[in-house]
Parts: C-alpha cells; sequence; structure tokens
DNA sequence: GGTTTTATACGAAATATTTCGTAGATAACC
DNA sequence: GGTTATCTACGAAATATTTCGTATAAAACC
C-alpha cells in the first residue's frame, strides 16, 4: 500500500482545476486573477493561496518551489476527475444507472442535430468495439 | 415575487429524498430506517430528524402533522432535481457543455448494445421533434 | 541602505453540514 | 395513576469548507 486516490475536489477546488486545466501550471497570482474574472467579485488573494495548500496536501495539485513565486500544476487528469463526479452522481441521484443520467441529459434540454449526429458517431464506435471483442459481455459480475 | 425555487440537496438530504422518492411519505422512523439499511451504520434517529426539519425549511419537503408522528414527503420531484444537480455539475465540470458529459458517461464505461439501442430510440425521437417544429432553433439567445 | 512591493505560512473567523444529546410533551402500557 | 416508550423541538458539538488578516521574509525600487 502506498498512494490514495486523490478525494473529491470541492467546488471551490474545482474551479481552480478549471484554471490549472485551461491554463497549465500557474502561479497563484496568475490563478487568483482568472478565479477573479470567473465570478461577479475579487478573490482574496490569501484564498486562492490557501486553497492551493490545502489542494497539495490533499494531493490534487503539485507545486514547484524553485523560485519565489511557487508554480502550481493540477495533479489530477480533467477526465479522470470527470469520471469521479459523474459516478458519484450517478451513484447519489440515478441510482447507479448512467443510462438514466444520459437519457435526463439528452431528454431535458434542447439538442441540436449536430449534436445528435456526434453521438451516434460515438454509438456507432461503441457498438463495433462490443462486437468485435465480448458481444455480451456486460455484466459479468 | 414570491416563491424562491427549493435550493440544490446536500448529499444527505438526497439520500433522503431518494428514501422518499421510493417508499413515499414516510415518518422519520420509516426514514430512518431505510437510510440505516442503506449504510453501513445505524443512524441516530434524531439526526434523521434534525435532517428532515432543516429540509422543511428549505422546501425540501412537506410534511402533515396532523398525527403525533409526522409524516413527510418530497416537495420536490426526483427528475427536476436530477436535472438540477445534472446542470450543476456541466457547468462546474464540464465547462457548460452537456455533450461533453454525454460523451463522457458513454465512453468512459461499459454500456451494453440493449442500452445503445434505448439511446438511440431517444435520439430518433428528439430529431423528429427538431424537424417538427424549428429546425435550426438552438441558440437565439 | 531604507522603503515599498510581493511572496508564503499560518491562525482563525465565518459559514455550512452532519451528528447527536437532552428537555418536554404525549401516548401506551400495566 | 404511575411508569415506560415514543415523539418533536432545540441547542450545540464535531467536521468540512471558504474566507481573509497578520506575521514574516525576500525581492524590487529609489
Amino acid at each position: 500500500m502506498s498512494k490514495a486516490p486523490p478525494p473529491k475536489p470541492t467546488d471551490s477546488e474545482l474551479e481552480i482545476l478549471n484554471v490549472l486545466w485551461q491554463q497549465g501550471p500557474s502561479t497563484v497570482r496568475a490563478v487568483n486573477e482568472h478565479l477573479s474574472q470567473r465570478r461577479q467579485a475579487e478573490v482574496g488573494y490569501t484564498t486562492t493561496l490557501k486553497i492551493l495548500q490545502l489542494m497539495l496536501e490533499k494531493g490534487l495539485v503539485r507545486r514547484d518551489a524553485a523560485d519565489r513565486s511557487h508554480v502550481y500544476r493540477a495533479a489530477v487528469r480533467e477526465q479522470e476527475t470527470q469520471s469521479l463526479l459523474l459516478d458519484k452522481l450517478v451513484d447519489a441521484a440515478f441510482g447507479g444507472s448512467a443510462l438514466k443520467l444520459v437519457m435526463q441529459a439528452l431528454g431535458s434540454r434542447q439538442t441540436s442535430d449536430e449534436e445528435l449526429a456526434q453521438i451516434r458517431r460515438l454509438l456507432n464506435d461503441i457498438e463495433i468495439q462490443n462486437s468485435t471483442s465480448n458481444p455480451d459481455d456486460d455484466d459479468h459480475a
């Protein structure tokens, strides 16, 4: 046993991760400015700093402390985090059924023909995968 | 102006809503027992009571206090709550793109042919709707 | 070299959430 | 009628999250 997986980020932490994913490794000041832009109001510099320090302890970010201004970067990938949050939501609100979530997402909002086409392409890809490997291999515990 | 929409339920509140959606109107004791079953451990009776009281203040549940044992029922619909949580997640983790969320949900997990077919049927329905009403009516602010 | 600016670290207040103990009232039981 | 069980209300501890003020050190400026 060695590493515990990083925990689910809080709302504020997720906001900061978004900045780091989009901007790449950044100083506290840079993160703080992007954060202040996203929201209506100005965010205190030390607030951003503090959250980044907590994120460091949790393993959500790493930092390069070579210079006086430390540079932080995301330690978790965007896609992995999306999956994690998606799974949590599926469990907590959709009775564990990702299908229900997808149906809900598609059904309750406007989806353009272009997007529909995009999803169809993905469905085709998945179907091909299903048939080339194990056609009926869905729920073998 | 009159009614503020019920807020996003917390994790515990969502758990209780799930019980109420599944079991229908229930006493505190009944909710508490279902809750204790879902988790490993026993949940304190007054803990469940307290959360239900807070949910009442927030407008997430209503109650019938005619008898000594009050009966609580969900004041928000399951589907609406799912939509709300979904929207929040889309904004917070998928840059506002529901399409990305759907692609991620489908791409990163095993989806059976049966489920794929179900989604295709939904896509067809949506496409028909799109063409019968307003074909290019996606982003008219 | 002294002043101002810009960093990090840290403590702690403010807020939100979860948990439960205790008090008081009422019903049920014997 | 008195005791026990069950219920709600309420306060508050325990925990998590968000926010920021202050202390301190180092760099930048003049």
